[in-house]
RNA sequence: GCCACCGUAGCUCAGUGGUAGAGCACACCCUUGGUAAGGGUGAGGUCACGGGUUCAAGUCCCGUCGGUGGCUCCA
């Protein structure tokens, strides 16, 4: 006779089989109203799941005592939805199949394959969603059935939908010994549809919902595979969370890098020039110049050694690093001098001649680098090395080319052309996990500098089964621990993802989170020994023999656009004082305070500060308010009340009131302190007991 | 690359087959005003590009280019 055990500990005796929505009506009716399912020893389960043996058991209500929402509550509203949403399609638009319809982060999806020739479109949202309002209206009961595997794979086939069957096979190889279908209503009476569950009790508990967008997917995600119309909803306890979401999401579009890089002259893209090529304007160029200073300072302490080297190299380059044969596909198609293309054509070479006869290596043309580390590894190469001299660290702010497909391209964080703040460290096997620990560090100033805590750590392993790596196996194998070791000292969590590792070896990468959910690698750290061996690295050891050195890879922001691109949303778009493009704008309060700005100006460009004015015929309200569009750090007001006094009459981003005034020398040494320490100072604090 | 949606002034957007619009920005004039926009006048358009349908196309159809959201890919 089940003993069930509730959160807060009290106990519960049934003499009988019960049901989590008897629980709930037990201990009160508001609570039996609330549930919308329940955890059985922490599965997640439906209200009407029978209880036959003592357990532990937490009910799933909107609200969590704490009075946050509940995700696995979101989790069942919209699942339930994605159901009620399919059911809709399929009135509307018979002759569809259902293929796949999980609840994921901010709402649900349905992947849906329409028949030829109809597809839906956003203008039938409204339709869908009236549909999915009446099903909720008649609030109709989630009822759960099941049939074992061979009866419920029959009823399948009898249906026809190949893409049912297919889950139900795939839900039997992973170890199913039945197969369960939640019918909205009645089953046999109502629609239906193969589904693990669980749900809410029943169509009215979604309380508010939303169809959000259209995307194609692939079925499987194979692109070889039948493509899919995928639906996007959302869906809520309530119309008040509803709302509150869709104003984050309104919210979340302010911190947009493209927009904000629009609105603060950061940066341009012209169809002219490119897809994906990133045209920086001054204000984007000054934050990415103070960063590089950022980055270069600190390798120099390191013992790092700055490099230059070329936009392009030889194909035969590419060649022997394994670039050529194993990334072709991500590269700019090869760059080949015009006598050598006119000989060909006169011989009448076709474009597939052309092709092959550059991977035999007969033709030889130039790539615009897709990476940096074979120029290094060349300028490496270029000096005997005594194992006196490692670690050798080259370090170069790299500019690179890829082909990245049209439709994956976008702002700044996924471009054609970048820059990496790339080094490679060519070292002794026994000096690997020092060097790595010296990347980590920089990698850890960054983040700290730039307040930024929200990133995971993922170690990149190569895929099992993968044909696109080069080297051998236990050259990989011995990578892979290091990258693994170093990873473990971080002190931050940290997961290993096969598939994830470069080419030539594995990383340790930082990913982080753009203003709409997505996740973006940014610095990452590789370990490899298969280049070294390719181009055949030395040095000479202890023993006076010739040693191979192992390379690491690193590029702590990882590039320049990207890592920006991020940044901007991360501050959105309010740069501190040391990165902001303008730093101090002086606003002087009409003409006959022209001249004192002036001096002030000049001073603040004395101590080489960002710093405008702005002497335009505005009045000061008029000159606030555009500097604060800016979301320009610092504005000095200045009238005939601070000439006379010699002052300067502080407004400071964020801070919507006149701070008051500080004298002249004071206010450019604090704001010269502030940007040259990187916001270690602060001229704010002039001004603590006002400025909180 | 694939699917859906979108492309009108520098920017944000209105314009459902019949003479291209607004706000901001810009230029000039008035105003010299102490902390989130004082007032006036003016200039600014191949309605992304190319084809088609129509008496007539920003508007409807096809294609191309570009953007957005996904999918696939990603060093």
């Amino acid at each position: 006779m089940p003993q069930i055990t509730l959160p807060d500990g009290t106990l519960r005796d049934y003499d009988e089989p019960v049901s989590p929505a008897r629980i709930a009506a037990d201990i009160g009716p508001g609570l039996a109203k609330a549930a919308l399912g329940a955890r059985i020893n922490g599965v997640l389960t439906d209200l009407s799941t029978p209880i036959e043996s003592d357990v532990e058991l937490a009910l799933i209500t909107a609200k969590t005592r704490e009075g946050t929402v509940d995700d696995e509550a979101l989790f069942l509203l919209r699942h339930s939805c994605a159901h009620v949403m399919a059911e809709a399609i399929e009135e509307l638009f018979p002759g569809t199949q259902l293929v796949y319809g999980p609840p994921v982060d901010n709402g649900f999806y349905y992947d849906i394959a329409f028949p030829d020739g109809s597809a839906v479109s956003s203008e039938d949202f409204a339709r869908i969603e009236e549909v999915m309002k009446r099903i909720i209206k008649e609030d109709r009961t989630f009822t759960r059935y099941e049939l074992p595997c061979s009866e419920g794979l029959e009823k399948l086939r009898a249906e026809g939908s190949k893409y049912k069957i297919d889950n139900a096979e795939r839900a039997i190889e992973a170890g199913s010994d039945a197969l369960s279908w939640y019918a909205t209503g009645e089953p046999g009476t109502h629609w239906e549809d193969l589904c693990r569950g669980p749900h809410v009790p029943s169509t009215g508990k979604i309380g508010a919902f939303k169809l959000m967008s259209l995307a194609s997917s692939y079925w499987h995600g194979d692109e070889n595979s039948d493509r899919l119309t995928r639906v996007y909803g959302t869906a809520f306890a309530d119309k008040k969370q509803l709302k509150q979401h869709l104003a984050r999401l309104e919210e979340a579009q302010k911190r947009d890098h493209r927009i904000l890089g629009r609105q603060l002259q950061l940066f341009t893209i012209d169809e002219q020039v490119g897809q994906g090529l990133i045209l920086w304007k001054p204000a984007g160029a000054a934050v990415r110049q103070e960063l590089q200073n950022f980055i270069s300072e600190e390798l120099t302490r390191q013992g790092y050694a700055q490099v230059f080297t070329p936009h392009i190299g030889k194909l035969d380059l590419y060649r022997t690093s394994g670039h050529y044969p194993y990334y072709q596909e991500s590269q700019y198609t090869p760059i080949i001098d015009r006598e050598t293309l006119g000989g060909l054509a006169a011989e009448g070479c076709s474009c597939s001649d052309l092709a092959n006869r550059m991977d035999e290596g007969e033709i030889d043309g130039y790539l615009l680098k897709p990476m940096n580390c074979p120029h290094h590894i060349k300028i490496y190469a270029s000096e005997q090395r005594s194992y006196r001299d490692l670690p050798v660290r080259l370090a170069e702010f790299g500019t690179v080319y890829r082909w990245e497909q049209s439709g994956e391209i976008g702002g700044m964080t996924r471009v054609r052309g970048f820059t990496q703040d790339d080094a490679h460290l060519f070292c002794r096997e026994d000096q690997i996990a020092e060097e790595v620990q010296g990347c980590l560090h920089i990698v850890k100033l960054i983040f700290s500098t730039l307040g930024m805590s929200d990133y995971r750590v993922r170690v990149g392993l190569r895929d099992p089964d993968g044909a696109k790596y080069v080297g051998d196996p236990a050259n990989w194998d011995r990578a892979e621990d290091a990258c693994r070791t170093a990873a473990a000292t971080l002190g931050v969590p940290f997961t290993e993802e096969p598939g994830e590792a470069a080419f030539y070896g594995p990383k340790i990468d930082f990913v982080v989170k753009d203003v709409i959910g997505r996740e973006w690698q940014l610095g990452t750290i590789q370990v490899d020994y298969n280049l070294p061996e390719r181009f055949g690295l030395e040095y000479i050891g202890a023993d006076n023999q010739r040693h191979r050195p192992v390379m690491i890879h690193r590029a702590p922001f990882g590039s320049m656009e990207r890592f920006i691109g991020v940044l901007i949303e991360h501050f959105a778009g309010a740069f501190p004082c040391w990165l902001a493009p303008e730093q101090v704008r002086v606003l002087p309060i009409s003409e006959k305070s022209n001249e004192y700005a002036e001096e002030l100006l000049a001073a603040l460009l004395d101590r080489g500060l960002r710093a405008t004015i702005d002497d335009g015929s505005d009045r000061i309200q008029g000159k606030v308010k555009v500097a604060a569009d800016l979301k320009i750090p610092y504005l000095a007001v200045v009238g005939p009340r601070d000439a006379e006094s010699r002052s300067v009459s502080v407004r400071a981003f964020g801070i919507d009131r006149n701070l008051g005034a500080v004298g002249f020398d004071e206010f450019v040494d604090d704001i010269a302190r502030e940007s040259n320490g990187r916001g270690e100072t602060s001229l704010l604090t002039r001004f603590e007991e006002t400025a909180s």
